[in-house]
DNA sequence: TTCGTCATGTAATGGGTTACATGATTAC
DNA sequence: GTAATCATGTAACCCATTACATGACGAA
């Protein structure tokens, strides 16, 4: 998704793009070469990208040609349009897919191209659950509170004030939207325009 | 690390562990049981646990024995000497294996332990990787701040916040053992014994 | 007696990383 | 000219998950 998020932007080629990912995702850890490359062939294959021709930008290079082994240059690639419709596809997505861990940063990245609804829903999934991991942890906590060591008493204490933190965090976001949400709602009658 | 340490702290069974494991690491996600006991295997092959016979505590199950098919009862390991060996290597590494995000929380969590240099050294490593993650995320905001949509600022605001958070954290941990430390060299003039 | 949870395990699969190999371009 | 960084890719590997298969035990 972040892949086709970015080339939903401007084409570009994947070293930029791997710079790009690692921006995105807060600079947490870079994109290894060995994951990103097969990836864009995967996705050329399945035509979700494409490389241009640069002499004739109406062309485009077919998915087996370019090796150009031997003098290899930069390789542009741009959003075919299946691929800008797969990514629609995955900015409509609102279920738990959106907001366990793994995903919710990337879906969290491109929320200003998503629907206001989906925003919402995508919080609100987030939300419920974190607070389940922080009851889940709280009750834990106070299990056994007593045994515990110093230390990881300590780090279950912290565990616990990142995902308080997280909530209330959600929660601004949450009430962001519905101010916004209502606003929107008395203005327009009409169903949400699909500004693509 | 885990594995061992809890099997250090007493002799236990794989769904046991997994459980233990799962609020070692405070409640984010169990292990997988298609990863807890091809685990098990391996240590047990490597030596560093062993299946005491219940019957006869004194004897140990060969390692190629009990798939006691058609009946399996509990499989109960315990830490052999090579594993208590292991461990203790484990819990006085100080480099930066020990300080990296996939490690750092089982490191920490056997802080009790752990003697109190090498614990300074983890916590002052592990705030230089924090710090340099905040340093690069303040001076990219800093840089596309303006160009950037509400959501991804807000997105790359909180994880500032969050690392801005965890240096506060180690920091105070650092202090804390820092006093704890001279209190302690004040008293003993003699090398750290080892309260295994 | 049936449902939930305890309990152990394997096979297929997926997704990533590391290490390697190559070459272009830029700055000093 | 040479070092750093830009740039593309492959192959081997690691490690975890999912899905599956099996069965014991306690409570309703």
């Amino acid at each position: 998704m972040a892949i086709l998020g970015l080339l939903n932007q401007a084409p570009m080629h994947g070293y930029e793009l791997r710079k790009r990912v690692l921006v995105l995702l807060g600079g947490f850890r870079a994109l290894s070469y060995g994951s990103l490359y097969p990836a864009l062939k995967r996705m050329r294959e399945n035509g979700w990208i494409c490389v241009p021709d640069p002499a004739d930008a109406t062309r485009v290079l077919p998915a087996d040609a370019p090796p150009l082994t031997g003098k290899r240059g930069k390789v542009v690639y741009a959003l075919t349009a299946e691929g800008k419709e797969r990514f629609q596809d995955l900015l409509t997505e609102g279920g738990p897919e959106a907001w366990e861990d793994e995903r919710f940063g990337v879906r969290f990245a491109f929320f200003a191209q998503t629907e206001a609804d989906v925003r919402l829903r995508i919080l609100e999934g987030r939300r419920r659950r974190v607070e389940e991991r922080r009851d889940g942890l709280r009750a834990s906590l106070g299990r056994t509170r007593e045994r515990l060591d110093r230390y990881t008493l300590e780090l279950q204490q912290h565990g616990l004030d990142s995902v308080d933190r997280e909530v209330r965090w959600l929660s601004e976001l949450i009430d962001h939207e519905r101010v916004d949400g209502t606003q929107i709602d008395r203005k327009k009658n009409n169903p949400p325009a699909s500004t693509s």
